[in-house]
DNA sequence: CTAAATGCAAACGGTTTGCAGGCGA
DNA sequence: TCGCCTGCAAACCGTTTGCATTTAG
């Protein structure tokens, strides 16, 4: 049998409701590591033939998030990107040329910065926010 | 005599008009360190009982920001804030209690990792975003 | 005098909300 | 059946734009 999403069966220990919306939308996550847009999604959802609305998807994002199941991502233009919360914590490589977003591992030098400001600054860190803007190889 | 905001004179060295708004907005930024949203230019040239028309605030933080003056800094709710470019590197240390928002200097670390990164990934940083969120030592 | 700056109202784009109806368990 | 989920329309909020008017130099 085909192995069921993980977040989907994460979603049925927890008893949440599993509908065609929820399921499809977690599914989006599933697929790809490159964190997505409610727009994102809604665009993902229409190819695969499912029925989407805008409103449905920004309430089950933020529905998932509070789940513990994605994690929100920041970027400078300002619109909301979700990535699956059981990625490795990483950091973002954005492309200002072609948008591409990669990820870094840094969490060794991270989480030395932190402790250096809990220590100098009398300030507990709860998260960090890192990320990079530049040229990838291809848009050199 | 009193010496001329920073900003307004580096202004009129290129030759740009100084207007009424212009030098009250500047002033804003030379008096305060932590970053400022257009709201709170706003705020601040009303309680200095000058006229601010929010459009003229956005149009003239453009502006200053194009000019080289200031520098854009994002933070997680997605509102545009400025701080005076002339400041040292920093980055930002945001209470999620009372907001208050502290520099911090890592330019070092930063650029240590800038360069494994254009080593490891073939990716030419341009500029970084780094913020911590966190609970300052009067919110704990 | 002329280009640049200003104010107002309206547009915009992403996101949220209220409400009536639908549907999973 | 019951309460959560959904869709639609409208509200929201920060930001931008068009346009007619004012103003710095």
């Amino acid at each position: 049998m085909i192995r069921e999403d993980p977040i989907v069966a994460a979603l049925r220990a927890r008893k949440c409701r599993i509908t065609p919306a929820r399921r499809a939308i977690a599914g989006c996550f599933a697929a790809r590591c490159k964190p997505l847009s409610a727009q994102d999604v809604c665009a993902a959802l229409k190819r695969g033939r499912v029925r989407a609305n805008l409103t449905t998807v920004y309430r089950e994002l933020q529905f998932l998030a509070a789940q513990g199941m994605l994690k929100a991502v920041f970027l400078q233009d300002g619109v909301q990107r979700y990535e699956r919360a059981s990625l490795p914590h990483h950091h973002h490589l954005v492309c200002l040329g072609c948008g591409t977003i990669a990820g870094v591992d840094m969490e060794g030098d991270l989480s030395r910065l932190e402790r250096a400001i809990a220590r100098a600054r009398a300030f507990l860190v709860e998260r960090h926010s890192l990320e990079f803007y530049g040229r990838c190889r291809d848009c050199r």
